[in-house]
DNA sequence: GCCAAAAATGAAAACATTTGCAATATTGTT
DNA sequence: AACAATATTGCAAATGTTTTCATTTTTGGC
C-alpha cells in the first residue's frame, strides 16, 4: 500500500483493485486518518474554498444572504473563509490579501466600491472575483445583485406618488457603503421629478441599528414640525421609527407614512405591516453561490452577472398625506 | 536570493540583511507574489484558520456572535472557515470532517448537543476545540457560552413572582436544540415551583421567526381563551407574538404579559420594550474567541472555560395578570 | 501451464515552503 | 593585512499529496 495507491483509492477508486480498497479503507478507519487538503492544494489543485468578504454579518440581511450563499457554495462542495472589515475598505485589502495567501478558488466581495489595491490585486492575480448584493454593468468584476438606486427610485417614486412634499429621509452613513449611497441618490431622484427635495435638517443619518433610528425620530418629533413621510435607508431604521411614532401616539399612516427598503424577515409581520422595496437576498446569494463556483470551475469566461430586480411592496405603513 | 532566504525575510527578518530585505521586498512587489499559506501548513506550521460550524447563520443571535467571534478571531491573526448545518447533526458531522481535512487550527461548535462521530472524531484527532453559546461544567469539550437552563428559569420565575398561572409558551423545535430544550426545561421548573404548569394545548412550537409566531398567537387569540402571559423562547418569536397581539388590540401587559429570551438588537426599543433575558452574545463570541486561540496556542493544558451568566431585563411587556 | 494483454501497484518527481547545518561574507581588532 | 568572531546566505532534506511512467501482478485464451 504505498501513497500512491492510498491516493487514488480516494480520487479514482475504479483504479484501485476492491480488495485493497477495502484494506485501505480498513486502515484508514484504524489510523483516523483524514487527508490534508493543503497538500493537495500545493499541487494546484483547487482548495474547495471561497474567500466571502463583508463589512459585517450581524446586519439581517447580510445574515441572510450568508446563510444562502454559504448553503449553495457547501452543495457544490466548496467552505467559506469568511472575513468582515467593518466597512473600513483598507482592512478589506488586508483580508483579500490573506484570502489569496489561503489559495481561496474564488473571491466574493460585498458591493461595487472597493479601493484600487484591492481590485487590482484580485485582477492581477486572476483570481475569480464576484461582486456581491449590488449591480452595476460597468462594474470592475461581475455583479450578481440587486440595483440599489432602482430601489431607492421606486420607494421614493411611491411615497412622491401618494401625493407626500413634506419628506424626511433616514440613512447610514454613505462613506465606503455604495447600496446605502445609491438607494440615497435614488430617494432624491425620485422626489425630485416630483418636485420635492428632502430639506437638509430632515436627512437623519443614523447607523444600521433599531436603537440610532429610534432616537433620530424621537428627535425629529420633538423639534415639533413633523414631515407626512419618513423615508429610511432599510427596513431595520424603519423599524425604530415606526417604534418611535408608536410611542409618541402617532398615527402610520394616517399622520406619517414609513417606507423601508430590504423586505427584511419580519417587516411583512411588522404591525403596521411595512411597506417597503423588496431585494431578495436569499435568491441573491444562492445565484451568487453559483456563479462563483462557476467562475473558479470553467475554464473559458463565462458570463455570470444577474441583476435580480428590487420590488416594491406596498403595505401598510404608506398612505396619502393628510389633508389640512 | 534563494528560496530560503525569501522565506526567512518573511518569517524572522531580523536574520536578513537590511539591503537583501529590500531587494527581496521590491521583486515580491513588482512580482505581486503572496505565500502560499497551503505549503506552510505541510510543515506544521498553524493553518491560521479555525472552523465555526453553525446551525446557521441568519439568526439575529448567531449572527452577532458571530461578527464579534469574527472580530475578535481576526484580531488575533486567525481567518475563520464558516460552514453551517441547518440543526442537521450528521451534515454537521461531514462539516467536522472538512474542517480536519483543512487542518484548521481550532473547531468551535454551538451548543452542547452532538453526535458521538463528531465528538470522538475531534477528539481523536486531538483538535482543539470549543463548545460555543451554551455552558455545562461536564460537557465533552470546554465550553464559552451562557447557562441557557437558567436563562429559562430566571424568565420563568419573574412571570410566576408576578403572580401568572395561566401561562403558554412558544419554543422553536427541541431536537437536535440544547439551548431550546434547555430554556424550555428551566422555564417549565420555574413555573412548577410556583405550582404552576403549561397546559399541552398551550404548548406552543414555532421554528424561529417572526411569522411562525405571529400566526401561533394569532390561533391562540381566535380560540378565544386567552393565557395572561406568553413566555417565547427567543426574542423574535416575542416579537411576532407582540405583534399578533398589538394588531388584536390586546394590550401588553395589560391583558397579556409576553417574553422572550435573548435581548436581540432592537428588543430594548420595541414599542412596549420587551422583557427578557439577556444572553450577550458579543460578549461570548469575543471570550470564545480568546479561548479557542488559547487553545490552539498553548502548549499546556489550559482552562479556558467561561461561563457568562445570563441576565433579566424586566422592561415594559410584563406585568402583574389582570385582576378579575 | 504459457503468452499476451490488461489491470494493479509502486517509484520518483513535483508542488511551495521551512529549517538545520554548512559555507561564505562581513566586521572589528590587532 | 591577517585573524577570529559574527553575520548572512545557500544547500538539502523534509512536509503530504498527486501524477506519470515503469514495473509487477492478474486474467483469459489457448
Amino acid at each position: 500500500m504505498s501513497p500512491s495507491t492510498v491516493s487514488r483509492s480516494f480520487n479514482h477508486p475504479d483504479l484501485v483493485k476492491a480488495t485493497t480498497r477495502k484494506k485501505i479503507d480498513a486502515a484508514v478507519r484504524r489510523l483516523g486518518y483524514i487527508r490534508n487538503r493543503a497538500a493537495q492544494t500545493i499541487h494546484g489543485i483547487r482548495s474547495g474554498t471561497i474567500g466571502l468578504i463583508v463589512p459585517t454579518v450581524d446586519q439581517a440581511i447580510f445574515a441572510e444572504m450568508i446563510q444562502s450563499f454559504s448553503e449553495a457554495v457547501e452543495e457544490l462542495g466548496f467552505t467559506i473563509l469568511l472575513a468582515s472589515h467593518g466597512f473600513n475598505l483598507d482592512r478589506e485589502y488586508a483580508l483579500t490579501r490573506k484570502m489569496l495567501e489561503h489559495r481561496v478558488d474564488g473571491v466574493a466581495l460585498i458591493g461595487i466600491e472597493h479601493t484600487r489595491d484591492t481590485l487590482d490585486l484580485l485582477a492581477q492575480q486572476e483570481m475569480p472575483t464576484l461582486l456581491l448584493w449590488s449591480f452595476s454593468p460597468q462594474a470592475p468584476f461581475p455583479c450578481v445583485g440587486s440595483d440599489n438606486y432602482q430601489a431607492g427610485y421606486l420607494i421614493g417614486r411611491h411615497v412622491a406618488a401618494l401625493g407626500h412634499r413634506q419628506v424626511a429621509a433616514i440613512f447610514p452613513p454613505v462613506e465606503g457603503n455604495d447600496r446605502a449611497s445609491l438607494r440615497f441618490a435614488g430617494v432624491k431622484d425620485a422626489l425630485a421629478e416630483a418636485g420635492c427635495s428632502i430639506p437638509e435638517a430632515w436627512q437623519l443619518v443614523a447607523p444600521y441599528s433599531v436603537a440610532t433610528a429610534k432616537s433620530a425620530v424621537e428627535a425629529l418629533i420633538a423639534e415639533g414640525a413633523l414631515p407626512t413621510a419618513i423615508l429610511c435607508g432599510n427596513d431595520v431604521l424603519a423599524w425604530g421609527a415606526l417604534h418611535a411614532l408608536n410611542r409618541a401616539g402617532i398615527a402610520v399612516p394616517g399622520r406619517v407614512t414609513v417606507t423601508g427598503i430590504g423586505d427584511f424577515k419580519g417587516s411583512k409581520e411588522f404591525e403596521p405591516s411595512l411597506s417597503t422595496v423588496r431585494i431578495p437576498a436569499r435568491t441573491i446569494g444562492a445565484r451568487a453561490a453559483a456563479a462563483i463556483v462557476q467562475l473558479t470551475t470553467s475554464e473559458e469566461a463565462v458570463d455570470v452577472a444577474a441583476l435580480i430586480p428590487p420590488e416594491i411592496m406596498v403595505r401598510a405603513t404608506s398612505g396619502p398625506p393628510r389633508e389640512d
